[in-house]
Formats: structure tokens, sequence, C-alpha cells
DNA sequence: TTTAACTACTTGCATTTTGCAAGTTGTGCA
DNA sequence: TGCACAACTTGCAAAATGCAAGTAGTTAAA
């Protein structure tokens, strides 16, 4: 990583947003952890489409920086590392479901992965406030 | 543009959403139009901290090829264009409201601009709504 | 107790995208 | 006819991204 974010910051609301995930994977990775449970680097790594591994590793950096996850030693396996949203993290679920909505609406070619989106459509709230509370939509 | 966009297609909803407007400044671009009424490319481009001209450009083409904008002649100044957001450009405004309120709740650093974030937290709905019928939050 | 395998990364380098400054095109106005 | 405006385009340097390979700490097997 070589800039420290928030180059871009103005005051505005959606520009402080940007600053944190107005990227290309960032959003992938927090979907990822709050909508399929992806909790270790590996998960994350081979869970779809393929980002870069050096990219997913100066994500998760930035994200931990940003306090939207944390990442603390599996107690169970000293070779892994779990990590975990925070409630700031969490709490961008609306904004997933909105994206969902949205793309369920104007995505008509195939909608796969985890059904994410019918669960939306079906409960929005109900798996917004699930997310929130750390479980699994 | 060397792109056609939709290298990352996987699917996912969320993937789809981040194909068109997952970068810095898509979603901004949207939020001036929705926002504050931006309709051409001068104002578009004098509005905030500085998008550069040539990414501005490509943005508009990529928004309007992906049907979340439309372009015409302005009738009243033939040297100008009028950008307009198209239905769906327009709902997007959940999501803008969404991460107004997250980052209304997470930036403790001055909100300034229009005060879109007051706007959405004293009447979300409303916000969007409006946004939705073509009008100014 | 060496050896292999796992897990999470780093590093180097080519490719792509971005940002900046300057230039171009097509009106309209004096 | 000349100048200014509005919307871009172009060229090039800087930065971010993607890919492949390599490193480091840990565990588990031989």
């Amino acid at each position: 990583m070589t800039e420290k974010h928030s180059k871009y910051a103005s005051g505005c609301p959606v520009a402080y947003a940007l600053d944190i995930f107005g990227d290309r994977w960032s959003l992938l990775v927090i979907r990822d952890m709050a909508v399929k449970g992806a909790r270790t680097y590996g998960e994350l790594q081979n869970g779809w489409e393929g980002i870069s591994t050096n990219i997913l590793a100066q994500r998760l950096k930035q994200l931990e920086e940003t306090g939207i996850l944390s990442k603390s030693k599996d107690p169970q396996n000293g070779r892994s590392y779990i990590y975990t949203l925070t409630p700031k993290g969490r709490d961008l679920a609306p904004v997933l479901a909105e994206i969902a909505l949205w793309s369920a609406r104007y995505n008509k070619a195939g909608h796969a992965m985890t059904g994410f989106s019918d669960k939306v459509q079906a409960d929005r709230n109900g798996v917004v406030a699930r997310i929130r509370a750390g479980k699994l939509p």
C-alpha cells in the first residue's frame, strides 16, 4: 500500500465511504465475510472469481486500519488467522442489501452464488438484522 | 476505455453492481447528478474535489453504456449537452442513502456539502422517493 | 527430528488504470 | 471574422493491479 487512503476526503459522506470501500474488491471481501461467512485468508482467496493474493493482503490491511474488520489468531489452528467484521463493518449490511436489490432488478442475467438477492427480496430487514448481529443472512 | 466492463462478472449481484459503479468516481458522478442536480460536463467537473477531465469523460461514457444515464443536446444551448439519470440510475438512490447513513454514523469528522446526510437521517424514505421521481432530495 | 505440507503472506515485474497538462472540435456571440 | 465557451481528446508520467514465484512460521507424519 502506497497511500494512506483519504486522498479525496471532502466532507461528503459518499466520498468518505468510497475512501474506505470504493474500489473493485473491498466490498466483495466484506460481502464474503458477511454473506458467506468467510473467516480466513484462504477462504477469502478461494471464495470466488479470483482476487490476487497481494491485493487481498493489501485490502485486508486497509480494512483493518479503517476499522471494518479485525484480525486475531485462530486458537484452534496456530498457523491460521481469523478475520472478523467489526460492528462498523457489519453495519454495511444495508448497503449490501440495497445493492443486491438493485442488481436483482436490473441484472436479468443469472443470479448465482448464495441466493443472497432472493433472501434480501424476501426479507430485507431480517437479512440486515442478522448480518448486524454477526450471523449469516 | 480499454475494457468493456464485466471482467469479473460472476453472477453475484454485488459483483454485477461493482462492475458498473465499483470504482473511485462513478458513484460520485451519480451522487452529483442525483443529489446536487448536476447536468452538464462542466457542472460535474467543477462540482468538487476534482476528477480529471479524461476520467470524467470515460466514466460518463461507461455509465451511459450501462444505462445509468443518458446524454442529449441542450435545446437552449447548442454547445452544451445535458446528462440525465435514467430510472436505473435513479434507483441507486437507496444505495446512496444507506451509504450516507453509514458515513454519518462513523465519520465523526465534518460532514459538509449539501447536508445530504442530514436529510437522509431526517427522512430517508422521502429522500429516496424524490430522487427516484427525478427531483432533488 | 528431519521432512513435508499448510497457511498466510511478500516480492518482482509486466500490464493496466489514473492523473495532469495541453491541445482539439464545434458552437455561439460581438 | 475573431474570440470565448463547452465538451471533450491526446500524450505522457505516476500509481494501482495482476500474475507468478518465493518466504516464514506452524503443524503433522515418517
